[in-house]
DNA sequence: TATCCTATGTTATATCATAACATGTCAAGA
DNA sequence: TCTTGACATGTTATGATATAACATAGGATA
């Protein structure tokens, strides 16, 4: 169960190992042809913010973002990263992981693109998992109350294979 | 008068008008309870944090904490904020809400409560809603993973039944 | 090419959180 | 009773995260 070998859903790349390059380019074409989509331009530094974020394959602060963006030539403000970071997010190709004060790109950005986010508190991967059943439980609680649940946040702490193996 | 207007699940108190000052009363009975049984002191810092967070029925950052704190004679300084608020979590007597960075008093402490938060953008009033539906749909899907969901935090922001209604 | 909108950059400051250490309190055991 | 040790509270100082406000630059288009 926890072979990363073996077949698995297609909704995420998980823990499992993977070509990162070729996931880390997939998603940058991809993040291209949203923005042409929305008509926002995907700039030098929000460009390479994304990839910042895709080859680390973890949630990183803004600071350390800040700290890759100014290394580049680019400028060396928290403002550059917390701007390129929130544009980035409300196209939904990065997603802010609010338990860590940290940001992650999305591995499968597009349309109602929702997920859960597994932290492992061991090695610090974050991956996403599909969360349209329990976000469908949970607007069905917060209704019985009257309540319009207009987004959540769902976020899960534990180990992934690798570390529930070699912790 | 603790009435709702109509019958409704037992679970939250959610957002229905109440007895705000009965329902205060029983969660610090109840806080003392749980403190005695886990050999911790309910300290008067601690008592009167939860006090606090118990009247404002929301979600409050530390520094408002300190603040009425500092008021009613107690230390100025962050930690003692911090330290008090700690302790609660800890407990379970008191919710981080990591979307706020900021602090709610829980309404039914007792053991493996640990409910979906609601939280409305318009009054900042927060509801907990029962989340064993949701926590289970997640671990499965992150079971699909392999991932081992040890803490998972689910905070949904919307609209509550007053505000929905006037907003 | 003048103009406007957007993006990028800066300085300065706000907000949230903890490390490190000093003092005080209280109960258990010498 | 006195000592001791654990814990609680308080402080100063600093670290970490985030945004406001304003200046400059670049590109699209009337």
């Amino acid at each position: 169960m926890t072979d990363p070998t073996q077949s698995r859903p297609d909704q995420t790349l998980a823990f499992a190992h993977h070509d990162h390059s070729h996931c880390t380019g997939d998603a940058l074409a991809q993040a291209a042809t949203i923005c042409t989509a929305r008509g926002a331009r995907l700039t030098p530094v929000r460009r390479r913010t994304l990839e910042v974020l895709l080859e680390s394959h973890r949630a990183m602060g803004a600071y350390e973002v800040l700290a890759r963006l100014a290394a580049d030539g680019f400028g060396t403000q928290p403002p550059v990263a917390y701007r390129a970071l929130e544009f980035l997010v409300d196209l939904g190709l990065v997603h802010r992981i609010n338990r860590l004060n940290a940001f992650a790109a999305c591995m499968q950005p597009g349309p109602a693109h929702n997920p859960a986010f597994l932290i492992c508190r061991a090695c610090n991967l974050v991956a996403e998992a599909p969360a349209a059943r329990a976000r469908a439980a949970l607007e069905a609680s917060a209704a019985a109350t009257g309540f319009r649940v207009e987004f959540a946040s769902i976020e899960a702490v534990g180990l992934c294979p690798a570390c529930a193996v070699a912790p």
